[in-house]
DNA sequence: TATGAATGAGTGTTCATTCAT
DNA sequence: TATGAATGAACACTCATTCAT
């Protein structure tokens, strides 16, 4: 009978993975569901088709997650991981490397991070805000935040000794405009995504807006 | 559902509001659904429940509306309608005096119209979308786009003869990067949102943006 | 209604009895059906109403049929195989027995057939047609038609030498004549469908056509 | 507020022109089902479609049958009608002639008959059985044994003065055979229904039904 | 632990009919 | 008499979740 319930944080992850079959199964269910996301659309999400599809019973489902819901967040957690993990590691690698602004780097990840599951990342976050689940919007924007942060300060300490010194407004305001320019981008299927004027353009803003000019 | 579901006449006679009485039960309609969204969120709304807040039968909602879905574009179409409207009226009534910039303005009423009815606003678009209408988001962002035209265009005549030519990557770029922000802003309930330094940035971003420095 | 209603995995996924309990539960379903087309008539009948004289719910019946007309259409199915089994039946007993009319028997046989759930089997099929289902009178027909040629043959063989040699047409004709009359005795609940001079005079119909006299 | 008058005499003169658009828009009533009824199929026929296509208000419909069988009941009797009208006239027509096989002429008429509105004929009759209105394909079945009644009468005494005495049962089962041939053909959309060879064959079932041979 | 049949409240939508104007 | 907006019971169908095996 499905009952509303209120989330308990208990909830979130039912089992946890101590033998290697658990987490393969927890894979396997998040796989699942992600492909019919992305293939099949939000409206075709539903428990008995995420179990088909993963080769798995319904009751073994739920033997993992508590509810559908679960199901979403968690995605939506790896994905926020995802980009964060992507943009990172880019920005440490050249942090060596002077003559690349890693800005330009950092930017080319998020695109790059963003074009891939377009789908899956849309309706995991909608799912999550639908629920009244703000607080998630806001972990992910964090992990930008945290990206952008990162950029500034490599940007500054390599291009310009004369840059504007970062704020919280500055880094809130700078990782939302880049995070809403690609998002809109692969939301409106624009063909702008590939350009490269699309990238220089994003790199000029942070740029421009960091610049003491 | 319906089995088969072929088109029949009955699908293009939804009533127009030729008449006043017309014209409200649509509003009355409208504004239920809304108030359903806003204060129960998305998973509440279904339309029983907006005929019953509307204090009209579900027959009568279907008269007006071929289906729940057209409500929720009607609710997003009108929210862009007033974003538009709210923000030119703003640069419009400016554009004579030269001792504000219109970016500001334009900015301020943009973070304005965007605090109103947040959820509301966010449900009908994420409605939208998770019905696959990209479209919407599309012509969301365009609005924003033509809103930032406009303010490119006044600042660029009234503040800086030396701008760069705004091209359609560029108004691409900067519209949804502010767009972004906002958003982000009202949607993770940011109390960011109320400060004037969030304005300033806002405003701090389109100029440096625009500017050849 | 489902407002699009786009084809989904679901749709193929209705469960094949391969269980006996599953068999059991088709059957049940079809069994409650069928009591209410005959006590209630066609108007009574409804998928909840199926399920809960089934004793099942709504979910369960929807398990194994797609939709409420499928079960309609497994009802007509049976019916049709139903009247065929009958007939061959009878006929392939007699046919070593020259002594008896086999067109005697097969429309004996037919009468008995469909005096037998009268409602369920008119119901069955005014429902199919109403949505158009025409293949189906044929189907239906087909098996007459089938029915009709075997005692024909069995005719020539035994008893006319001198029989005209059946044709599509005449074989189409005959068929269908003998359903018309034996239907409309149903429909019209005449009570000449207990009299023996109505056999007789099928006989007559039959025998009559195929003479070359 | 017009006052209450007493009636003069000249009042009256006005009821006919108002009966004559009675019966006109029970007329256009009528043809309004029977067009939707042809044309898309029985699901679509409701009464405020009725009414759209009659161009009238539903309410005007409501005024001129109690209800919306009661518009069903009509198209069937018209039919009904119809074909009793249709066939006598030829038979009447050719009694004179004796060249011709009136039981041909009568076949190929009720062929004709049954081609035309083939759609609102079954939807009709379908509709008033499945409300159990059983009184009315007897009603139907009358008018044609009526006319095969007539047909054999008028072979029988032009051409056969050797046939059968027809009793009750022999009309019943030949008028009923006939239909079921021709509705089946037409049902079941046989190609057969427009051969030669189809008259031919009903025209030999009659002829040697009543053949003392 | 896994299974998957069963559940049943819930949802979108239709349409015959009424009645105030 | 005509209108047509309003009604709301009814219905087909879905899907998250449970639990006996």
């Amino acid at each position: 009978m499905p009952l509303k319930r209120k989330l308990r944080s208990s909830d979130f992850k039912r089992r946890t993975p101590v033998q290697q079959r658990a987490a393969d199964t927890i894979e396997v269910i998040l796989q699942a569901a992600a492909q019919i996301l992305q293939k099949e659309g939000r409206s075709a999400l539903n428990t008995n088709h995420i179990a088909e599809r993963a080769g798995i019973s319904v009751g073994t489902l739920y033997q993992y997650f508590p509810n559908k819901q679960a199901i979403l967040i968690e995605i939506a957690r790896r994905e926020i991981a995802r980009d964060r993990a992507a943009v990172m590691k880019v920005i440490a690698d050249v942090s060596q490397d002077t003559s690349i602004d890693p800005a330009r780097l950092g930017i080319r990840a998020l695109i790059a991070s963003q074009k891939k599951q377009s789908k899956v990342r849309r309706a995991a976050f909608e799912a999550l805000m639908a629920e009244g689940i703000a607080q998630f919007a806001s972990e992910s924007s964090h992990a930008f935040q945290e990206i952008t942060s990162q950029m500034a300060i490599s940007r500054d300490h390599l291009f310009l000794k004369n840059a504007r010194q970062p704020t919280t407004t500055m880094l809130f305001v700078i990782s939302r405009a880049i995070a809403g320019a690609i998002r809109s981008a692969v939301i409106e299927e624009s063909s702008i995504l590939q350009t490269p004027e699309f990238e220089e353009e994003l790199v000029h803003l942070v740029r421009s807006y960091f610049a003491k000019c």
